[in-house]
DNA sequence: TCTACAGTTAAGCAAATGCTTAACCAATCA
DNA sequence: TGATTGGTTAAGCATTTGCTTAACTGTAGA
């Protein structure tokens, strides 16, 4: 089990890349072959590869070869440890607003009470 | 307005170094100087400021600069648009299992009723 | 068996990243 | 006014990234 550090940096890494997206947004569909996932894709085969390495070294997907074919899939339990970080950055920050709000609207009812 | 994949390429980017993402941890909790983000690094100033830039240029963050001091805080709007494509990835693939799930038991319940 | 298909490896290259040092500007403060 | 503090710019450099072409392996079908 790698640190939680190096799990952000390499989910956040693969996600930062439209093409590796798309192949994920693809793969939230359905498992699909390595050509499959790379036909909509002007790049060449070794290119492709290169992104579900990435991918895949990051945890988001999984694969296993079946004859000459290698099949691709989502990870189900990926892509959770990024909403997760996203998540908390987004309550700290609001809760923050919201003591900020709270105070404000308290110096207001003073200067209300000393008016 | 730049379209949504340049906003995610850079949003993810931003996001995958623990430099950022420590400072973003930081300005989550309330609006810091420049120093005083740089303050928990072993990194020279310079670096500091560029980590900063990549994070405004995402618009994860925003900066204001009075006197000789920049205060930077998080942008309130931003990280949704990562949270929501890791969201809609989430609901696309557990939706496609729910959906297997289904089918499979379907299976079960027919073969039960041939046996 | 021979041929085509699906994937893989290796080597190389241009551009982007993450950092450094050095020099510099502008706002405070003694 | 002169030194200090807070930030900024420029230049340079090693590493990483994203891609290419070329050569190759293993499987499947004619």
């Amino acid at each position: 089990m790698l640190n939680q550090s190096t799990t952000l940096d390499l989910t956040f890494q693969a996600l930062a890349d439209p093409a590796r997206r798309a192949m994920l947004e693809r793969l939230s569909t359905g498992p699909a072959s390595v050509s499959e996932l790379a036909r909509p894709f002007s790049m060449s085969m070794p290119a492709v590869l290169q992104h579900l390495a990435v991918l895949e070294t990051a945890g988001l997907t999984l694969s296993r070869k079946s004859g000459r074919v290698r099949t691709c899939e989502i990870n189900p339990q990926a892509l959770s440890t990024a909403q997760d970080w996203l998540a908390a950055r987004r309550a700290e920050w609001e809760h923050r607003l919201d003591r900020l709000e709270a105070y404000l609207i308290e110096l207001q009812n003073k200067d209300q009470g000393n008016g």
